[in-house]
RNA sequence: UGGGGAGUGGUGCAACUGGUAGCACAACGGCCUUUGGAGCCGUAUGUUCCAGGUUCGAGUCCUGGCUCCCCAGCCA
C-alpha cells in the first residue's frame, strides 16, 4: 500500500501539497490533521479522511494530529472520544502522541475574541435566537443589522467579561463577529462567535459558561497547530471566506502574524446500501434496527472491526475510491472486495457446515477414526497444514445435494460421485427420508483408495464439497450478514417516505446449529478464518470455547449462486 | 433576480495539463482448479451534461445553456 507504481497518478489534494512543497509555501512543511467531534461513532467515511490526512503526512514526511472539536458540551461525551481514538489507532494512522482538544485553545480564543471586540470587529448581541434566524434574511434577500451591533467598545468588553463571568442565562446574549448582513454568503452575516451555556464539559468541568462556535473555533485550532493543509468536506466551502476573515481580523494590526492554514474540500464518502450519516446511525441505534454502535452491520469502524474487516482492507479501499470534488456513490461491492482480497492472502481455511445434513459412510468401518491432512491455505504453503477427524459419520452442507439436481449442478445427488474436501470419493446411494418426507440423512459409500482426495484411476469427479466429521464437530453459532438496506440509496424515498423503509428484515441471519472443524473452538474473538466455499468468518465478541460465535465478513464469490439465480 | 461547488462507460476514479479515452469494481464469456474460491484470458458498455466557437487537433481553452449538490442552528 506504500509506493507500488512510480506513477501513480495523484488526486488534487496530493497535487496542491507538492505544489506546496515545490514552491516553498509552508517551507517544506506538512502538517494535517483529523478532527473529529466526540459526538458519535466513527463511520467509513471518517476513515477516508483519516486515512487521506494521515496518509499525505506520511508520504511526505508531515505530521499528523488527532483533534478533539469538542466545542458543544451539550452533545459529547468522554465514550465518543474513547471510541474515536480507539478506531483511529486501529486503522493505524499514528498521531504520534499529538493528541489535542480544542478546549485546550479555549483561554487563547478568549482572548483573541477580546482583541476583535477592541478593534470594533466582535459585539455582544442581545437579540433572541428567533430574533437573530429572522433577521438574517434569506439568500435572495440582504439581512437586516442588529440593534445592538454598534454598542461601544467598553460596552462590548464589559458585557462579554459578564458573558463569561455566568451573569447571563442560556441564549440571553451572544458575542457576533461584525461583517457584513447584506453578504451573499450567509456565513458572512454576523456569525456568532460565543454562545451562552451552563454545561460542564466533559473535560473543562464547569470552567466556562460560554463556548465558542464550531466557525470561530475551528480555523483557530487549526492555527495554533500550524496545520498547513485543513482538510475538510464540501459543505465548509462556504465557510472558507469565514475562517479567512476570522484569522485576517486577528492578524490585523499584529507584528507576529498568527498562521494561515490553507482549507481544502474534497467529497465525503457514500456507500451503497447504508446510512452515514451521524443522526441516521444514532437512529438505528436507539431505535433498536441494530444491537449497538458496534454491531457488524454498521458502517461504523467499531462494527466493520467486530464484523472481521482489516485496517488493510479499509486502507485498499479507501486507496481504490480516490478523492475528488464530486459529490459519488460507491458501490459497497467495492469494500468487500478488498476484504476478499486481503483475507484470500492471509485467512487459515478451515471446514465448517452452516446447514447440516447428515452423512453415513455405510462402508466406512464403525467406531473408526482417522486424522486427515488439510492444507491452511493454498494461497501460502508456509501456511501449513492440519490433521482433521473423518469418521463414519459426516455433516455435510444441506446445499450440497439435490435430489433431482437442476442442469449444472455438480455437486451431490443420487448415484453421483464427489470428492470430501482432503477427503475420499463417495458415492450417493441412498436419501433417508422422515415421516414427513423431509430428507434426514444421505446413505453414501466411500472409495478408500481415493483417501486424501484423488484416485488412482485417474478418475475424476466434478465437485469438492466440504464436511465435518459428526462426533468430532463443535456446535457453533453463525451470523450471517445481508447490507443493512435493501435500496441503493435509502434516502432515495419518494416524498413523504421514510429512509427506514428500505431496512432490510433479512440483514442479520443467525444460524445456532452449525459444525464446524474442532480446532475452531479454540479460536480467540477477532480471529478470521476462511470457511472454505462459504466466506470468510471471524470468532465474534460473544465466543467463547463453549459456545463458539462466528460472524460472516462477505461471503466466497459464488458462481454457482449466479447461475441458480439466472434460471 | 443570491452565493459557493460539481458534471468522463452501470459504479468509483484517471488521462503526461490541447494530441484523439484508461484503471478498478460490477456484468458477461472462456481456461484452469482437491474451495463452482483464488488465478489467468477475453468481451461488451462512453455522442467525456448540451449547443456553439477557437484550433491541423478539444474531456482538456472560450461563450451560452442544462442538471445535480451545499448555504437562512446560539450544530459540527
Amino acid at each position: 500500500m506504500s509506493s507500488s507504481g512510480p506513477k501513480a497518478s495523484l488526486n488534487f489534494i496530493e497535487e496542491i501539497v507538492e505544489e506546496d512543497l515545490r514552491t516553498g509555501r509552508w517551507d517544506g512543511r506538512v502538517h494535517t490533521r483529523f478532527p473529529p467531534e466526540p459526538n458519535g461513532y466513527l463511520h467509513i467515511g471518517h476513515a477516508k479522511s483519516i486515512l487521506l490526512n494521515w496518509g499525505l503526512a506520511r508520504r511526505h514526511g508531515g505530521q499528523f494530529n488527532l483533534r478533539f472539536d469538542d466545542t458543544n458540551p451539550v452533545k459529547e461525551e468522554q465514550e465518543y472520544v474513547d471510541s474515536i481514538i480507539q478506531d483511529v489507532q486501529w486503522l493505524g494512522a499514528d498521531w504520534e502522541g499529538r493528541l489535542f482538544f480544542a478546549s485546550d485553545y479555549f483561554d487563547q480564543m478568549c482572548q483573541w475574541a477580546i482583541e476583535l471586540i477592541e478593534k470594533g470587529k466582535a459585539y455582544v448581541c442581545d437579540l433572541t435566537s428567533e430574533q437573530v434566524s429572522a433577521m438574517r434574511g434569506a439568500p435572495t434577500r440582504p439581512g437586516q443589522e442588529s440593534p445592538y451591533r454598534n454598542r461601544s467598545v467598553e460596552e462590548n468588553l464589559d458585557l462579554f467579561r459578564r458573558m463569561r463571568a455566568g451573569e447571563f442565562p442560556d441564549g440571553a446574549r451572544t458575542l457576533r463577529a461584525k461583517i457584513d448582513m447584506a453578504s451573499p454568503n450567509l456565513n458572512l452575516r454576523d456569525p456568532i462567535m460565543y454562545r451562552i451555556l451552563h454545561t460542564p464539559h466533559h473535560r473543562t468541568g464547569d470552567r466556562w459558561c460560554i463556548y465558542p462556535m464550531y466557525d470561530w473555533a475551528h480555523g483557530l485550532e487549526d492555527s495554533i497547530e500550524g496545520i498547513t493543509h485543513s482538510i475538510c468536506t464540501l459543505e465548509f466551502e462556504n465557510h472558507r471566506p469565514l475562517y479567512d476573515w476570522f484569522i485576517d481580523a486577528i492578524n490585523e494590526g499584529r507584528p507576529e502574524p498568527i498562521h494561515h492554514p490553507r482549507q481544502i474540500e474534497f467529497a465525503r464518502l457514500a456507500l451503497t446500501h447504508t446510512v452515514m450519516s451521524k443522526r441516521r446511525l444514532l437512529e438505528l441505534v436507539r431505535e433498536h434496527h441494530v444491537r449497538g454502535w458496534d454491531d457488524p452491520r454498521m458502517p461504523t469502524i467499531a462494527g466493520l472491526r467486530r464484523r472481521g474487516h482489516t485496517p488493510e482492507a479499509i486502507r485498499e479501499f479507501c486507496q481504490r475510491i480516490g478523492v475528488a470534488k464530486a459529490n459519488s456513490t460507491v458501490d459497497i461491492a467495492q469494500l468487500e472486495d478488498c476484504v476478499r482480497e486481503d483475507l484470500n492472502r492471509r485467512a487459515p481455511r478451515r471446514m465448517a457446515v452452516l446447514r447440516p445434513l447428515r452423512v453415513v459412510l455405510t462402508n466406512y468401518p464403525e467406531g473408526q477414526t482417522e486424522q486427515l491432512e488439510a492444507v491452511n491455505n493454498p494461497e501460502n504453503p508456509d501456511a501449513g497444514s492440519r490433521p482433521v477427524p473423518f469418521s463414519r459419520v459426516l455433516y455435510i452442507e444441506r446445499d450440497d445435494f439435490r435430489e433431482v439436481p437442476p442442469p449444472k449442478f455438480h455437486r451431490l445427488s443420487p448415484g453421483k460421485e464427489v470428492r470430501l474436501r482432503c477427503a475420499y470419493f463417495v458415492t450417493c446411494q441412498e436419501a433417508v427420508r422422515d415421516a414427513a418426507g423431509e430428507i434426514i440423512e444421505l446413505r453414501c459409500t466411500y472409495d478408500p483408495a481415493t483417501r486424501g482426495g484423488s484416485a488412482p484411476d485417474g478418475r475424476k469427479v466434478k465437485a469438492t464439497i466440504h464436511w465435518v466429521s459428526a462426533e468430532h464437530a463443535v456446535q457453533a453459532e453463525v451470523r450471517l450478514f445481508d447490507h443493512l438496506f435493501r435500496a441503493a440509496d435509502p434516502s432515495g424515498v419518494p416524498e413523504g417516505g421514510d429512509w427506514r423503509q428500505s431496512l432490510n428484515p433479512h440483514s442479520l441471519e443467525t444460524i445456532g446449529d452449525a459444525r464446524l472443524e474442532p480446532g475452531l473452538a479454540a479460536a480467540g474473538a477477532g480471529e478470521r478464518f476462511q470457511f472454505e466455499r462459504l466466506g470468510y468468518f471471524c470468532a465474534d465478541l460473544d465466543t467463547s470455547p463453549q459456545r463458539p460465535v462466528f460472524n460472516r465478513i462477505v461471503t466466497l464469490r459464488d458462481t454457482w449462486a449466479k447461475i441458480e439465480r439466472r434460471s
